[in-house]
RNA sequence: GCGAGAAUGGCGGAAUUGGUAGACGCGCUAGACUUAGGAUCUAGUGGAUAAUCUCCGUGAGGGUUCGAGUCCCUCUUCUCGCACCA
C-alpha cells in the first residue's frame, strides 16, 4: 500500500509519541470538569425519549469491590450510550446506608454507626468518582439520612392507613448472631442471608406487611416482565408458590375437643376417600389440647421437644427420616364419617397450608412411607389404567399419576382430574370444604430489634392502643446517644426515645422500639432519586410517572426474591395508595455475573480479593473499565486476570499513541473529503462504518459489551494498518480524521477519559460525550467485489473474488478458473450446485 | 429428585442464528529496536504432519441436511435455583 508518492502531499505522524496514556492527570482533569459543569445532571424536561439507568445502590461497607466496579461499569456504558443517542438520561447513585454492619463496627471499634457510615460513603463516593461514572450527584440519597427516612416513615403510615401493616405474635426466624428476627426471604437454606448463622425459631410479636395481598398480582405480572431473565422469573414464581386445591374441614371425634374443626389444605381433593389418618405439625396450636391428659401425652411431649430442638435445615431435608407419634385423638373424615387417627409428625410444617394434612398413603409418597413405617391403614382410591396393582397391599410406592376413582362412593368411575373439581364442588355444597388457593409466600416481617435502622413511626398507648405518629411530627428521629452492646434492642433501653405522649389522648405512651427491615428503605429509593431534594413530599407523582419505570436495572442475582420482590410489591402498593400510576418498577433487568478469582467468588476468607482501588491507581479507570467489560459478557461470571488488565491498558495506550501522533495534523486539517480516495482509504472507511453498525447493534440488542469492545479493537487495528507506511496522502486524510472521530465517539462510553482528552487534543470544542452517536452509512459498506467460499461436498476447497453483483453461474465460472477446484472436481460433473448469495457455492459431486 | 443454564485452543471468550469454527484479548514462540525490557513494533500460534498438500477437530454417541458449534434423539459432566409445599 502506498498512500503517498511525495512528501508534499502526505501527512506524517509525529515520531516521538511512544508515551503511555497519562491516566492519573487526565482522568482527574475530566472528572473535575464533568462535576463542576454538572455535565451529567438529568434534565426533567427536554428530549421526549427518556432512559432511566439504574444500578443497585451499594451498602457502604467502606471500599468498592470488583462486583461494584463491574456493576457500575456496565451501567455507565449504557447511560452514556443512550445519552449520546439523544435520550435524556437519569443515572443516579446512592447508599443503602442502614444496616447491621455499621452497628457491629460501632461495637467493635467504638465509633458511632453514623460516623462509620458517612465516612464509608465518602470513601466509596471518591472511588466511584475516580471511575469516571456519569452520575447526577445532585440526586444522591443515603437511606440513613433523616431527610430520606422521614419519607420512608411517611410511606409506612400510608401503608398503615391502607391496612397493609399488622402486628402478629408467632414463631419467627431468629438470627442469634444478628440478634434480630428475619423475614422468610432472608433465610437462605436455614441460614441468615447476611451472616450465615443457623437461624432458630423464636416466639415473639412483630410487624408484618401484607405482601400476600398482592401474591396473585405479583405472580401474574411476571408475564409482563419480558425484559427480565427467565431465571429470576422462575425464582419469583417458585417463591410465591401458588397452588390450587381445596380446604377441607375435619372435626375432632370424641374427647374433650369433640367437634373442633381442623381445616386441612390439599391439592388432591380427589383422593379424600383414601384419607386413612391425619397429621398435624408438632407446633400446630391444637396439639396441646389434644394430647393434654391423654394416654399419649408423655410420648407426644417428648417428640415435640425433640423436633423443636432440631434445626430447620435438618428437619426439612428431604432425606430426613419421617417420624411421628399418635396423639390418642381421632378425627372424622367429612365425606364418609370414617374415624381416623390424628398423628403429629416432623414432615408436616406448621407454616405451610393449615399446618395439618389429610394423609392419603396410596397417593402421596411421604404419607406412603410414613404409613408403612407405622403400620397405618391404606386404601386405593385412584386406579390407573393397566395398573400393576389392584389394592393398596400390592403397591410398592404411592401412585401419584392419573387414574379412575375407586372406593370413592358416588365418585367411583370418575377420572381423577375431573374428580378434583367434582369433589370440591360437592364438598362446598355440603359445607365441608371448598376450593382455595394456597401460597408459599408469607407476609413480610419487617421488625428488627436493632438500632441502625428507620424507627417505625408507631406509638403504644395503654388506653388508645397502637397509634400512628401524626405526619407533622415526622420524622421520628433515630437518637444519636445510644449504648450499643449487641444485646437487646438499644432503642428499648433509651428512656427519652421510649417515653412519649399519645397523639390521641396526650397520656403517657411508649414508642415502638423496633426498627424497620432495611429492605423497606431499598424498596423505594429509585422513586426518591427522581425527586431527591423534595422537602414537601416523598416525591412528586408527576415526575415519578414521567421517569419511571426504570428502563434498565443492573445488579446481582442474589436479590431475585429479596429486593426485587419487595420493590415490585412496594410499587403496586403505592400505586393503590394513589401515588404512582404504573405497575412494575423495572422494565429490563440485567443480572450481572460474579467476579471470581481462582475459580471462586472473591472473599476475604479465601484471600483472593483484588482491590479495584489498586487497579485504578496502577492502570487507570479507563483500563479497569475496559478490562472488566471486555473479558466476559455482562451476565456471565468473570474470572479476574491481572494479565487481562495489562491487555486493556495496552489497548488504551495504543489509541493514545495513534491519535496523538497525528494530533497536530488533525487539529489543523479541516478539509473535506475530495472524493478522490485510495483503495486503502475506502477500506478504512468501510471498516469504520461496519464498526459503527456492529457496536451499535451489540449494545442496543443485547448489551453485548464484550463484543462491542472487540470490534472497536478491530477498528483500531485497521487504523494502524492504514498508517503503517507512516504517511497518509493528503487526499485520504479526511477519511482518517473521520475514523479518529468515529473511534473516539464509539469508545467514549467505555473509556470516557481518554476519549474526552483526545477529542480535545485533535482540536474539537466541547465534550465528546455531548456528541451524537455515530450513524453508519450503508453506502460506505458497499464493495465492488466480494469474496466467496467454494465448497466441494461441504468442505472448503477454495475462495474466489468476484464482482459484487455476480450470480451463482458467474461464481461457478470463477471457481472453474481455479486449479485447486478443478483438481478436486477431477472432471466429474457436479450433481448439484448450491449457491448461497454473497456467502458460498457448494458443489456436490 | 425437579427446574433452568452451560460445555468451543494453554486461558477469557467470538461465530450475522443452518453457511470459511476459533473474531478480539491474554499467554506462548521467533525476530526488530534497545544499556535494559515486565515498554513498543513485526511475524507466527487448535491438533497430527517435512509440508502454504492433506487429515482430524466445538463434552460423548447417533440422526436430519448439499452443509451442523448451531436443529432432533440418547448419554456424561458442571453451575445455579427449588426441594418433605400436602
Amino acid at each position: 500500500m502506498s498512500n503517498a508518492s511525495s512528501s508534499e502531499s502526505s501527512i506524517h505522524p509525529v515520531k516521538e509519541i511512544e508515551a503511555h496514556f497519562p491516566f492519573q492527570e487526565v482522568e482527574a482533569k475530566w472528572q473535575k470538569r464533568w462535576q463542576n459543569e454538572k455535565v451529567f445532571a438529568a434534565p426533567d424536561s427536554g428530549p421526549e425519549k427518556k432512559f432511566y439507568c439504574l444500578e443497585m445502590f451499594p451498602y457502604p461497607s467502606g471500599k468498592l469491590h470488583m462486583g461494584h466496579l463491574r456493576n457500575y461499569a456496565i451501567g455507565d456504558v449504557m447511560a452514556r450510550f443512550y445519552r449520546m443517542n439523544g435520550c435524556r438520561v437519569l443515572h443516579p447513585m446512592g447508599y443503602d446506608a442502614f444496616g447491621l454492619p455499621a452497628e457491629n463496627a460501632a461495637i467493635k471499634n467504638r465509633v458511632h454507626p453514623a460516623e462509620w457510615t458517612f465516612n464509608n460513603i465518602r470513601e466509596m463516593r471518591e472511588q466511584q468518582t475516580a471511575l469516571g461514572l456519569s452520575y447526577d450527584w445532585d440526586r444522591d440519597v443515603a437511606t440513613c439520612h433523616e431527610k430520606y427516612y422521614k419519607w420512608g416513615q411517611w410511606l409506612f403510615l400510608k401503608f398503615w392507613e391502607k391496612g397493609l401493616v399488622y402486628r402478629k405474635e408467632g414463631l419467627l426466624n431468629w438470627c442469634p448472631d444478628c440478634q434480630t428476627v428475619l423475614a422468610n426471604e432472608q433465610v437462605v437454606n436455614g441460614l441468615c442471608w447476611r451472616c450465615d448463622s443457623v437461624v432458630t425459631q423464636k416466639f415473639m410479636p412483630q410487624w408484618f406487611i401484607k405482601i400476600t395481598d398482592y401474591a396473585d398480582e405479583l405472580l401474574n405480572d411476571l408475564d409482563k416482565l419480558t425484559g427480565w431473565p427467565n431465571k429470576v422469573l422462575v425464582m419469583q414464581r417458585n417463591w410465591i408458590g401458588r397452588s390450587e386445591g381445596a380446604e377441607i374441614l375435619f372435626h375432632v371425634a370424641g374427647g374433650e375437643k369433640q367437634g373442633t374443626e381442623i381445616p386441612v389444605f390439599t391439592t388432591r381433593p380427589d383422593t379424600i376417600f383414601g384419607a386413612t389418618y391425619m397429621v398435624l405439625a408438632p407446633e400446630h396450636p391444637l396439639v396441646e389440647s389434644l394430647i393434654s391428659g391423654g394416654s399419649q401425652e408423655a410420648e407426644c411431649r417428648a417428640f415435640i421437644e425433640k423436633v423443636s430442638k432440631m434445626d430447620k435445615t435438618i428437619r426439612t431435608d428431604e432425606a430426613a427420616k419421617k417420624e411421628g407419634v399418635f396423639t390418642g385423638s381421632y378425627a372424622v373424615n367429612p365425606v364418609n364419617q370414617e374415624k381416623i387417627p390424628i398423628w403429629i409428625a416432623n414432615y408436616v410444617l406448621v407454616e405451610y397450608g393449615t399446618g395439618a394434612i389429610m394423609a392419603v398413603p396410596t397417593h402421596d409418597q411421604r404419607d406412603f412411607e410414613f404409613a408403612r413405617e407405622y403400620g397405618l391403614p391404606m386404601r386405593l382410591v385412584i386406579k390407573p389404567a393397566d395398573a400393576p396393582f389392584n389394592s393398596a397391599e400390592e403397591m410398592t410406592e404411592a401412585w401419584i399419576g392419573e387414574g379412575i376413582m375407586v372406593n370413592s362412593a358416588q365418585f367411583d368411575g370418575t377420572p381423577n382430574e375431573e374428580g378434583k373439581k367434582n369433589v370440591t364442588k360437592w364438598m362446598a355444597e355440603q359445607r365441608i370444604g371448598g376450593a382455595t388457593v394456597n401460597y408459599r409466600l408469607r407476609d413480610w416481617g419487617i421488625s428488627r430489634q436493632r438500632y441502625w435502622g428507620m424507627p417505625i413511626p408507631l406509638i403504644h398507648c395503654d388506653r388508645c392502643g397502637i397509634t400512628p405518629v401524626p405526619e407533622d411530627q415526622l420524622p421520628v428521629d433515630l437518637p444519636r446517644d445510644v449504648e450499643l452492646t449487641g444485646e437487646g434492642s438499644p432503642l428499648a433501653k433509651h428512656e427519652s426515645f421510649l417515653h412519649t405522649t399519645c397523639p390521641k389522648c396526650q397520656g403517657p405512651a411508649r414508642r415502638e422500639t423496633d426498627t424497620i427491615d432495611t429492605f423497606w428503605d431499598s424498596s423505594w429509593y429509585f422513586l426518591r432519586y427522581i425527586d431527591a431534594r423534595n422537602t414537601e413530599a416523598a416525591f412528586d407523582s408527576q415526575k415519578v410517572n414521567d421517569w419511571m419505570p426504570v428502563d434498565l436495572y443492573i445488579g446481582g442475582v442474589e436479590h431475585a426474591v429479596l429486593h426485587l420482590l419487595y420493590s415490585r410489591f412496594f410499587v403496586k402498593a403505592v400505586r393503590d395508595i394513589g401515588l404512582v400510576d404504573f405497575d412494575e418498577p423495572f422494565t429490563q433487568l440485567l443480572t450481572q455475573g460474579m467476579v471470581t478469582k481462582d475459580g471462586a467468588k472473591m472473599s476475604k476468607s479465601k484471600g483472593n480479593v483484588v482491590d479495584p482501588g489498586e487497579i485504578i491507581e496502577k492502570y487507570g479507570a479507563d483500563a479497569a473499565r475496559v478490562f472488566i467489560l471486555f473479558t466476559s459478557p455482562p451476565e456471565r461470571d468473570l474470572e479476574w486476570s491481572d494479565q487481562g488488565v495489562v491487555g486493556a491498558s495496552r489497548f488504551i495506550d495504543r489509541i493514545y499513541r495513534l491519535v496523538l501522533s497525528y494530533a497536530d495534523a488533525l487539529k489543523s486539517s479541516s478539509q473535506q473529503d475530495s472524493g478522490n480516495l485510495s483503495e486503502a482509504a475506502k477500506n478504512l472507511r468501510r471498516a469504520c462504518h461496519k464498526t459503527i453498525k456492529a457496536v451499535t447493534d451489540d449494545i442496543k440488542d443485547h448489551i453485548g459489551l464484550n463484543t462491542a469492545i472487540a470490534k472497536i479493537m478491530e477498528m483500531v487495528n485497521e487504523m494502524y494498518k492504514f498508517t503503517e507506511n507512516d504517511a497518509i496522502a493528503e487526499s485520504d486524510f479526511p477519511i482518517f480524521r473521520d475514523a479518529v472521530e468515529i473511534l473516539l465517539r464509539l469508545l467514549s462510553p467505555f473509556a470516557p477519559h481518554i476519549s474526552a482528552e483526545l477529542w480535545e487534543a485533535i482540536g474539537n470544542e466541547g465534550y465528546v460525550i455531548s456528541q451524537p452517536w455515530p450513524v453508519h452509512n450503508p453506502d460506505f459498506l458497499q464493495t465492488d467485489t466480494m469474496m466467496l467460499v467454494i465448497q466441494i461436498n461441504g468442505k472448503v476447497r477454495g475462495k474466489v473474488t468476484v464482482p459484487a453483483d455476480a450470480d451463482g453461474e458467474a461464481v461457478w465460472q470463477a471457481a472453474l478458473q481455479q486449479e485447486q477446484i478443478t483438481r478436486w472436481l477431477n472432471d466429474q460433473e457436479p450433481k448439484k450446485k448450491i449457491y448461497v448469495p454473497k456467502k458460498l457455492l457448494n458443489i456436490v459431486v
